[in-house]
DNA sequence: ACTGCATAACTTTTT
DNA sequence: GTTATGCAGT
């Protein structure tokens, strides 16, 4: 092992940096402010402690995103390859709280009373679950099933004590309460847990089988936990738990950026973190090492009006730089225009720009602006591929012919394609599930029942056997391999193909996305399991930032990023704070996200308001945000728009057009019908490939590539 | 079982 | 203003 890499690599860092990586034994925690190298310091960390001799299998890091985890992990191995370490990358586990619960309830949950092969439902499922109880009870709650998930979801995050985990915070509602308890037994009853649950249920781990929390503590001796403010109280317990015996912990996070209270994320778990433990060293990297000094000054001015924080003052290493933009905008047009003014006026790099905003909707006329600029776009988080219809579909095959008492996935891929079995049908298959038998048992014995006619039991007849055939072959094929043989028995690829719309041809390239997806588990053991396991708790790919677009998203998908120039949209009294948000402790999260916005950028900072915007198709008036008032003017430069943007509308724009041909996400095209558009999202390749486009004046459409005749602008 | 029209809802969204 | 949802009608 060479020591003097890692050697020179520590005498890179500050010393606060160089603190917090070297103190590995202990309770440790790291007050991060924006840009001060957090995600360096944690993996210089990492690699540290391995160098100290402590074995890799020892070392266990939580993030919330996979992304984080897999960046972090790969920069690990990095360092620790250039010591001309020895290691094997499998035995460092970098991973989210829920894919490790999921790592631990598989091998652990019948001792919970759970199968160990129970399947995971997403926020969709749930919806469609709790959907289902309310028409099975014929209760017509108060609640919208989507506060119904929240409320279901913060009574079992929000945990108090984790010895009464089933207790505590029980709704009194009596209504509310017979919905919960019907949500959970149908989940257990079905094999099934959300994603809640994967959580809880390790805590119940833990807590009725010491011998489990034994050994996990005894593997994992030194645990870091990144994004600590964002924890709610249920991972609190969970690390709380696993560290306290060798009490090797160090949370990473910053107070000021915690902006999922919304999510039960609770700023006590970071807040109280020396009241846990009173042996704690704090570490604040207070250097900022991204924003100009003005940018800066701003973030702070902002930001030390909320109560709920540790006194601190973030500090720019950077010099020169300019005093932070405002605009004052007439209405959310004319805020657009002058962004959009903005971008081609600095002549830089698309992907030097961001636009932040609020809330999703005020995309639609930044969106419609750009295209009218001939400016490529990529809009972040909008589309997930796994939320999509067929990829969905599909899954729910495979979970239902891995879990048979995934019931619910039975139900919606039963009649998909249509095989004749429809409401009144089910009904029956699952009057005699609940009487006892099984769903198989149940299927076949509608095959010889009077109630139904001789087409009606073909169609069950071929269901039967086609989940008999697969579930012989769940571990003879490789995922890939099960999937497509499942896309042709099932006669699903069939249905698309034989549809022809272009909607049925994008999900047909989805589903051959699907596939190649799932020939990345081929090799795996218990692959199927596995890729389902992951889709369900993946989101989507992130490559947006692949080619040269300016970058369209929301304040909160903004947290971790950077970009050069920034612009923060419809900074008024409404939107931030708001106007859903009302005690102050909301108020100050708004705040925060603010805050967040402000320290994305690195160069630039425009913040913009309008004096008008039309909402819900009403036009109101509007005022300037609170927190505008927070900033001093001596940081601010108000600006307005000197020149009818218009002058050189056709393109400024120096971008080096990739000739190719290719049309690739955030491409701006011209269409012989629908005119100018933007290139949201690709489906598939070659000669089937679709495009989702947005278009300046029909909005969103689905385009065959090789049939529309598209001109790449 | 599917189609179409009226009606409500609508902040954010790491897993 | 847009989009998802639910109910009535074919």
């Amino acid at each position: 092992m060479n020591v003097e890499v890692i050697d020179s690599l520590l005498s890179t860092l500050t010393p606060s940096q160089r603190e917090a990586v070297e103190s590995i034994d202990g309770p440790v925690a790291v007050i991060a402010g924006p840009g001060s190298g957090k995600t360096r310091v944690v993996t210089v960390r990492g690699a540290y402690i391995a160098t100290k001799g402590i074995p890799l299998r020892s070392i266990l890091a939580l993030t919330f995103t996979n992304r984080a985890a897999n960046e972090m992990k790969e920069r690990v191995c990095d360092i620790l390859d250039r010591c001309g370490f020895t290691f094997d990358r499998s035995e460092i586990l970098f991973s989210t709280f829920h894919s490790f619960s999921l790592w631990l309830l598989r091998r652990f949950a019948d001792r919970i009373g759970y199968r160990n092969d129970f399947s995971i439902v997403d926020e969709n499922d749930q919806k469609a679950i709790i959907n289902e109880i309310l028409k099975g009870t014929g209760i017509d709650s108060k609640f919208s099933v989507k506060r119904l998930v929240e409320i279901f979801s913060a009574i079992r995050c929000n945990i108090n004590d984790y010895y009464e985990i089933e207790y505590s915070n029980l709704p009194c509602d009596e209504e509310l309460y017979e919905i919960f308890e019907s949500y959970r037994s149908y989940l257990f009853k079905h094999s099934l847990m959300d994603f809640d649950d994967l959580l809880l249920n390790t805590l119940m781990l833990f807590r009725d089988h010491p011998s489990i929390l034994n050994w996990v503590r005894n593997r994992f001796k030194y645990v870091m936990v990144d994004e600590y403010q964002d924890t709610n109280r249920v991972q609190y317990y969970i690390v709380k738990n696993i560290a306290e015996e060798h009490r090797n912990i160090c949370v990473v996070g910053d107070e000021d950026q915690s902006i999922y209270s919304w999510r039960n994320a609770d700023i006590r778990n970071i807040m109280d973190f020396e009241k846990d433990f009173p042996d704690a060293k704090v570490i604040f990297l207070k250097e900022n090492f991204r924003s100009t000094p003005f940018i800066i000054s701003v973030a702070n001015a902002v930001i030390s009006k909320n109560s709920m924080r540790r006194w601190k003052v973030i500090e720019s290493v950077k010099t020169g730089g300019s005093k932070v933009k405002l605009y004052e905008a007439i209405d959310e047009r004319d805020e657009a225009r002058f962004v959009v003014s903005k971008i081609k006026e600095l002549k830089r790099p698309y992907r030097d720009y961001a636009i932040f905003y609020r809330t999703n909707y005020q995309s639609r006329v930044f969106e419609e602006e750009l295209i009218r600029e001939r400016i490529p776009y990529v809009l972040v988080g909008a589309f997930r591929f796994y939320e999509r219809k067929e990829v969905k579909d599909v899954i729910s095959y495979v979970r239902f012919i891995l879990n048979l008492d995934d019931l619910f996935s039975l139900k919606r891929i039963i009649n998909v394609p249509n095989r004749g079995i429809g409401e009144a049908t089910f009904r029956l298959i699952m009057e005699r599930i609940e009487q006892g038998m099984d769903v198989m048992s149940a299927l076949k014995s509608l095959l010889s029942s009077p109630l139904l006619t001789v087409t009606r039991k073909q169609g069950i007849k071929s269901f039967i056997e086609l989940i008999e055939y697969m579930r012989e072959r769940v571990n003879v094929f490789a995922p890939s391999e099960f999937i497509a043989e499942l896309l042709e028995r099932s006669g699903y690829k069939k249905m698309l193909e034989e549809d022809g719309t272009g909607e049925a041809y994008s999900r047909l390239e989805n589903i051959k996305e699907l596939l190649n997806v799932a020939s990345e588990y081929d090799e795996l053991e218990d692959g199927l399991r596995y890729m389902i396991d992951r889709i369900t708790i993946a989101t989507s790919v992130d490559n947006y930032r692949e080619s040269d677009c300016v970058t369209l998203m929301t304040l909160h998908s903004a947290k971790g990023l950077e970009f050069p120039v920034v612009f923060i949209a419809g900074v008024e009294e409404g939107l931030i704070p708001h106007s859903l948000s009302e005690d102050s402790y909301e108020i100050e999260e708004e705040r925060r996200l603010f805050y967040v916005g402000i320290t994305r950028a690195k160069d630039e900072l425009f913040i913009s308001y309008c004096k008008r915007r039309s909402v819900y198709g009403k036009l109101k008036d509007s005022k300037p945000s609170r927190f505008i008032k927070d900033i001093p003017d001596k940081y601010l430069e108000f600006i307005k728009l000197e020149v009818p943007s218009k002058v050189n509308s056709k393109s400024t724009s120096k971008r080096d057009s990739d000739d190719s041909g290719t049309i690739r996400r955030g491409d701006i095209v011209e269409h012989p019908i629908f005119g100018l558009g933007s290139v949201i999202d690709i489906y598939g390749s070659g000669d089937s490939a679709k495009a989702l486009i947005r278009f300046e004046k029909v909005g969103v459409k689905l385009i065959a590539l090789s049939f529309a005749n598209l001109r790449k602008l």
